[in-house]
DNA sequence: GATTGACCAATAGTGGTCATTCGGTCAACA
DNA sequence: TGTTGACCGAATGACCACTATTGGTCAATC
């Protein structure tokens, strides 16, 4: 029974987010999701009390696979604990993340509408403050630069190429991995320090930050 | 009567701009520019052929007016005319210039509908591939780096923050400001080469993109 | 007890009307 | 001759009545 509820929670998620990415959340109607469940309407609120909350626990899932995802991708590498590693694999796991993609790129006009809604799915920070003193004090990031700004920099050159994009596309611009590639290689020239330290510990940074994630959502009370 | 004439030019480019900003495209009619700019509406088209023609103008103008200051900026400062100095200039007199962000900003929906229009106003790319490849000649960028994609990711280092900020905008985010001088060092640290070039090359390169632009727009026949 | 789907009030969309406003012209005027 | 504003057909969008769909509930059913 357990096991039998869980899979249909799980169902309804996968359901949601299908309907999400076919018509934004605006357009994937609760009875729709339980279409593509296989289960009933009435199903739906056993398992969630209300829309918001189904597709909050759709985006919450999504993100804590996302980092989890990317976490294994750093540790695999030897080299990943380093904040261009860590920046590295962020971008390529998002990129390779059609939801993640689209609750980042989304600025409500995406295919006309395609998860145009609240801002209160999109994540402001993924890379925190705290993260990255933690990174700092491991000797992986440059000791002298505000850690507050420098996780609000990594955020704009991960959403900001995402969002100039469709601005500047052209047919003689080049790809979008390229663009990140060159980028991760600014970030090693510019905020990882001179003596190169033991990336272990920013994979175990990185681990914690993705066991400890949990999304607030703009509105308090979910309802 | 030249005199005249191009005073009533300036004056009606000077309401198009300001009527743009107050209202977007769309919204500025024909009539109200001219009421604007004391003029009747049938003088507008004894100036210009058609709005559109009168709007491209504007736009022009403006175009031409930033990249003219951007050089004096540039010249003005003994460091200038390295890459990080062209950098930083043309971002500092972007952010001074509201209509030139307007342009850039717009994805259709500041202040709901503010510059909704079409994507003919929005020039793709301001350093060229051509203007890097000075740079490199004269030892201001690494010669090793493509420079199509060099100037396709200085294009990026510039929208980009601009468009994520609304996305990522949150009290405890560093100003816009802060943000593009962190950027300016990772331009300086990854995209400059290790030895330091004479700087007035680059001053040239910059002089001579800002005297020979000319915009052209996205439908071939003005009309 | 777990699940369903008919049902509800509220909201979002639909098609059609029509006054207004638009870009652009040009006869009349200064 | 240079300038104007009344005027044109086309396009827009505010408004309406009406219909379909929505999120959510709960008596009936399995």
């Amino acid at each position: 029974m357990t096991a039998q509820n869980s899979d249909r929670r799980e169902d309804l998620l996968d359901a949601t987010v299908a309907l999400i990415l076919r018509g934004g959340v605006r357009r994937a109607s609760v009875e729709g999701i339980a279409r593509e469940a296989r289960v009933s309407k009435g199903a739906v609120y056993l398992e969630f009390p209300s829309k918001t909350a189904l597709v909050d626990a759709a985006v919450q899932r999504e993100l804590s696979r996302y980092l989890h995802s990317t976490a294994a991708r750093i540790a695999a590498d030897p080299e990943g604990g380093r904040l261009s590693g860590i920046y590295r694999h962020s971008i390529a796991e998002l990129l390779a993340r059609p939801f993640m993609r689209a609750i980042y790129e989304d600025d409500g006009r995406i295919l006309d509408g395609l998860i145009r809604g609240p801002v209160r799915y999109r994540p402001r920070v993924l890379l925190g403050e705290e993260f990255l003193r933690t990174m700092a004090d491991a000797g992986l990031v440059r000791a002298d630069l505000d850690p507050a700004t420098m996780s609000h920099l990594l955020s704009v050159l991960s959403v900001g190429p995402l969002l100039a994009e469709p601005v500047l596309r052209d047919q003689s611009a080049p790809a979008l991995e390229a663009t990140f590639e060159l980028l991760a290689d600014l970030v090693v020239a510019g905020l990882e320090p001179t003596l190169r330290a033991d990336p272990e510990a920013g994979v175990r940074a990185f681990q914690k930050l993705a066991d400890g994630v949990t999304l607030t959502f703009d509105g308090e009370r979910p309802r």
